[in-house]
DNA sequence: GAATCCACTGGGCATTATGCATAGCGGTCG
DNA sequence: CGACCGCTATGCATAATGCCCAGTGGATTC
């Protein structure tokens, strides 16, 4: 569970290299192989690393447009609410919140056009009351992990 | 730019079994070594592939609590809130956004006391004019990718 | 219709990485 | 003090990689 300072640049190098391997990514840290093959299987055996899945950018694939709705859900109606949500491709993400709204999800969409499709599908729902949207004009701070895990390592 | 069925399988492959090899990959799609080569290639300098770097979970790292805040910016500061936005670790991805909000950035903490200490942190600066935070309960649809590559590869 | 282009196939080859096992070497802790 | 643990270092058989090439089928072009 806690990350010392190997982890924590083992973590980073993969961040910044990923098609490394294990021989490379002990050359680089100075370590033996053996440790870094230790550390890479504690580090997802403790659910720390979940994946190498392929990052993948939704605008290059055609869905350039980013928004994040904030929905009102009908008591009750939460779960109904959820499976639907999840049988919509351009729903990329969901969450239920404290706060105004109830639940906030990412969308994306061909075009601002399109855009309007896909919150009417998502909207077109019993359980929901309202939605407010928020289009995404930039992205200053893309999804990043690696200050997160200096700090968490660093301590 | 345009993905057809090949490279969605090949994608889903990746996504689901993220540590096999390019040969491995060619045998389960059942086409030859070079061409999932050649596909992996174009995909990465095409820009849909950005990377492989690993998926690391904040919560195994100590930090459980996400949160989602929406921040209102002095005009003519927005620069000046990026900047400073991005030097706070806890602050993990940012975006400027139409709406009521002008600024929609995603948090986590190690406990919602810590939140607090996040949330101070982030609107301790002098162009954030108010924030308004939605604390994370639950998670029913994971950040995804699969549908929507399937949905690009099926057209 | 014929020539051309292009992606895919299937094979070969040298180099490199992997998985697995071993033994030695400091540390820490009861 | 002895046991344990993580790291180092090395060896070895197996497997994957990067790179090469010649051939094939389908689509495009002239």
């Amino acid at each position: 569970m806690a990350i010392d300072h190997l982890d924590g640049a083992l973590l980073e190098l993969l961040a910044r290299e990923p098609r490394i391997g294990v021989l490379e990514a002990s050359r680089r840290l100075g370590v033996a192989r053996g440790t870094v093959q230790a550390r890479l299987d504690r580090l997802q055996s403790n659910g720390v690393i979940r994946g190498f899945g392929p990052d993948v950018d939704p605008a290059a694939l055609g869905y350039p447009v980013t928004a994040f709705a904030t929905l009102e859900i009908k008591q009750g109606q939460g779960s109904d609410v959820r499976a639907h949500l999840a049988t919509v491709p351009e729903v990329l993400e969901l969450h239920t919140t404290t706060g105004h709204g109830d639940m906030l999800c990412r969308l994306v969409a061909r075009s601002n056009a399109d855009l309007q499709r896909v919150i009417d599908r998502v909207v077109g729902f019993d359980g929901i009351v309202r939605a407010s949207t928020a289009i995404v004009m930039e992205n200053p701070v893309p999804l990043r992990i690696i200050p997160l895990v200096k700090q968490a390592a660093g301590d």
